[in-house]
DNA sequence: TTGAAAGCGTTACCAC
DNA sequence: GTGGTAACGCTTTCAA
């Protein structure tokens, strides 16, 4: 293990201080066009990898941006995080990503071990924390972005939508196609806080529309992925006969309530209407196409990290920003 | 923005050296029980945080694992990330990704992004590598390992497996099946090199059979989702007709090929057959179910986790671990 | 059980 | 355009 190459080699090897050195990897444009271009091929020549820590150190900038999602396999947050990274590279910002796995208490310890790395921002997915996650972040000088909802209490900025609005839009769409007996498809109660909101956001509005009461259908514990939500109609077979319209909390499980229809013979949307969430590409692909809601998954990214740069260069930006939802009819409905 | 409190400041407080509050805060036993206490109290009252960037700046542990791969929405890695950082959590080690977008060049970039870091182990998704990233990654110390391939020439440890090989199942169960024209779907030549050695895996044992030529479609650069194998199926309707099996580069390409074909009515697998790669949950979850092969994508990660762990405890271990592949018959073959 | 000294690799600041 | 000096906050090492 020979000792690390470092800018007093290099510097060193090509003759002039280290100073240049760094001034030359920095693009600093007081150096002059020849020094630079030797320092870099000598750079190369001696394996020189220029150390960020020593520079996170020293400057204070650890140029990370830490980043809370529920989960790495949310097909949504994929979108969001192109968007956050297309958006985020020009800065030289890395993400520091972190998975509470739907869990506040996970967040929590999550929350604490991202902030010790000294990000410049914090961007959560949701707006619900435990007290000590609102307090440890309540205390940071650095920009905090709540995205994905908009919570009544922000820590920061926030970048979402509301579940509930979302929600609200699928079960106007299919009141006003003449269902009337909803069934919700959602995660167990207790974890997942954006479901809830949207599981709340369906029984309230059926309820608004003087429909029934809207039954609800446990697809286990978040997060609910297309095997549960097949798993759900499976299980509960019986009590969709009573059933004209599933509301599922996700495209995804939409997607696996479709398809198991589809093997027990029960006809979409004849016998039953379903619905998804998120405008997955695995609603738009499937055919029929799945009825949901576009939620701007991508815009949210790109705007999370447009108002991060607004905020590194110190600029006003609004504080909240509602990017709405749409209903998106497909085949299912 | 008042100045930091450092360890200083708590030890001249307390009334003891920096390095007793050193050793206070990392829990050495060396320290009395007293003045660990009294070193805790004060830094609290005075609102002292640990600095992890001067840490990992002298003692050059950064506890960073770098990881790339082509692409986050990519659902397979996604079961690989989760293997990973279950395994990995125990250690206290943090995930540091980045993806590639299948470019080599960007691959190049990326690497050096990451290294920068100095991470405490490489993992990279693909044994193909520009030169540059080779010399880089050649000249480096800490642990690097391969995986979801099977390099001739690895640059450390290697856990994967052929892909060549898994396309060749697929080909040997299509023929079994009476099937002789082949098609297959995959990104555009020249990026993606998994998907150039699927691709020549299916053309070498297509040709090793005695079959006719493997027909080569083009469903775009690299990555190559849902929407790219509909668009695909739709652009070469015509020359499907000639066709009898359509092997896919992916799942979601086998998805989206499914799906268009139902919406042209054309049978599967009746009119043709249609095969996916690395058995993600939309392959199972489908009616039909998609032919695929289950490439063991959770188990790599652990795998890899498991073989960090014990690289960092210095043991032994095994350099190169083939998982296989496993045919996953379906509905649409 | 505690302390003093010496950096880790980089950059801010000021000279030249 | 370029260089010298002095840190940044911590831990390694040796000494007491």
């Amino acid at each position: 293990m020979q000792p690390r190459v470092t800018m007093r080699d290099v510097a060193s090897a090509v003759g002039v201080s280290p100073m240049t050195v760094s001034r030359a990897f920095r693009g600093d444009n007081t150096v002059s066009e020849a020094t630079r271009t030797r320092v870099r091929d000598v750079a190369r020549k001696l394996g020189y990898v220029y150390d960020s820590t020593a520079t996170a150190f020293r400057t204070k900038k650890c140029g990370f941006v830490a980043v809370t999602l529920p989960s790495v396999n949310n097909a949504n947050f994929a979108e969001t995080f192109r968007g956050l990274t297309q958006a985020l590279s020009t800065t030289g910002m890395q993400l520091l990503l972190g998975a509470t796995n739907y869990r506040v208490e996970r967040e929590e310890e999550l929350v604490r071990q991202l902030l010790a790395r000294n990000p410049e921002a914090l961007v959560m997915t949701g707006g619900h924390h435990s007290d000590a996650t609102r307090e440890l972040v309540g205390a940071l000088s650095i920009p905090v972005i709540e995205m994905w909802d908009l919570p009544a209490a922000p820590l920061g900025h926030v970048i979402g939508f509301s579940n509930a609005h979302a929600m609200a839009l699928l079960v106007d769409h299919l009141a006003e196609r003449g269902r009337r007996r909803i069934a919700f498809v959602g995660a167990t109660e207790g974890a997942d806080q954006r479901g809830a909101e949207r599981r709340s956001g369906v029984v309230e509005r059926a309820r608004a529309l003087g429909l029934p009461d809207v039954t609800i259908l446990n697809a286990g514990p978040a997060p609910v992925s297309m095997r549960h939500g097949a798993e759900c109609v499976r299980a509960n077979q019986a009590a969709l006969s009573e059933i004209d319209a599933l509301v599922c909390g996700s495209d995804t499980v939409a997607f696996g309530a479709l398809n198991e229809c589809r093997r027990l013979g029960i006809n979409v949307p004849s016998d039953i209407a379903i619905t998804g969430f998120g405008q997955f590409d695995v609603a738009v692909v499937s055919e029929p196409q799945i009825t949901t809601v576009d939620v701007n998954a991508k815009e949210i990214g790109y705007c999370v990290a447009k108002t991060l740069e607004a905020l590194f260069a110190e600029q006003e930006t609004p504080l909240r920003v509602d990017l709405g939802a749409s209903l998106v009819k497909g085949g299912t409905s």
